[in-house]
DNA sequence: TATTAAATGCTACTTGGTTGCATTTAAATT
DNA sequence: AATTTAAATGCAACCAAGTAGCATTTAATA
């Protein structure tokens, strides 16, 4: 079952028009398992300091682009990651940032508004940041 | 009354415990006149090239500690600062980034509705980033 | 198995932002 | 008004996230 697990995966990579390789294989895995969004940090703690950068972010356009995950900039200028597409139109989750942990929550449990914009502007995706203490905290 | 304005920019700088210096009353007005969000870039532009970054930086971090202004921060990864101080509990206000201009928006008239967090989380501040093509592009 | 286009892994670079420190300046004191 | 002092400035060096070029390797196809 382990086995199937790994096929299901390399095949969303193919679907996707990705080759399967190594990293790709492990980041994809590492993104389906967890929860919260990762930084080039946690990505590299987790995967293994020896990772190259450059291909780490390749990676991470590339997946970025097909939507196998999503970007979420809070305010420590830094890019995180979390796996699923990008929530558009009315169907965005908010992201959770613990100012303690830095952990971000995906909370997609909770509904956001639809928001309407002024007359002339043109709406397209909506990111909401809360800032907090997390749970763990 | 031009004279008047400039007692009233430096009284605000005193009143928050900063001393009045050419820089701050420079970089007040401009912010009081502007409604959009500017980066470091912006103000160097909008200041002139010689304005030195440290002293810059110093002063925008001095300036959000005062809630003079506060910062949001698109996925550019670069932060952005607007006049006014960082809204709070429900009285927040989104953002708007335009994806062809990058200009950036305070859209003080949109309400966000107020948004409950899961047991055990802690509310401090929520930040809302719509984007899309404003007015004028 | 040979071919080929794409991914990797280096190194070097760019740039937003910070830090340390000597010099200058605004405001308080005499 | 002159002196003092604490803070702001300006400069240079630095740090770190992210990017780019290019030779080498590897996954998929014929």
């Amino acid at each position: 079952m382990d086995l199937k697990k790994e096929q299901r995966v390399a095949q969303l990579l193919l679907e996707n028009g990705l080759k399967r390789t190594k990293l790709r294989l492990a980041l994809l895995n590492l993104f389906i398992k967890t929860q919260n969004a990762l930084s080039y940090i946690d990505l590299q703690n987790l995967l293994g300091k020896a990772i190259d950068k450059s291909s780490l972010y390749r990676n991470l356009s590339a997946f970025e682009k097909v939507d196998l995950i999503h970007s979420i900039t809070d305010d420590s200028n830094m890019s995180k990651y979390a796996y699923g597409p990008s929530p558009i139109n009315g169907k965005e989750h908010p992201h959770f940032v613990c100012e303690r942990c830095k952990t971000v929550y995906c909370m997609d449990e909770i509904p956001l508004e639809v928001i309407e914009v002024p007359k002339g502007f043109q709406l397209k995706k909506i990111q909401t940041i809360i800032k907090g203490v997390c749970a763990d905290c």
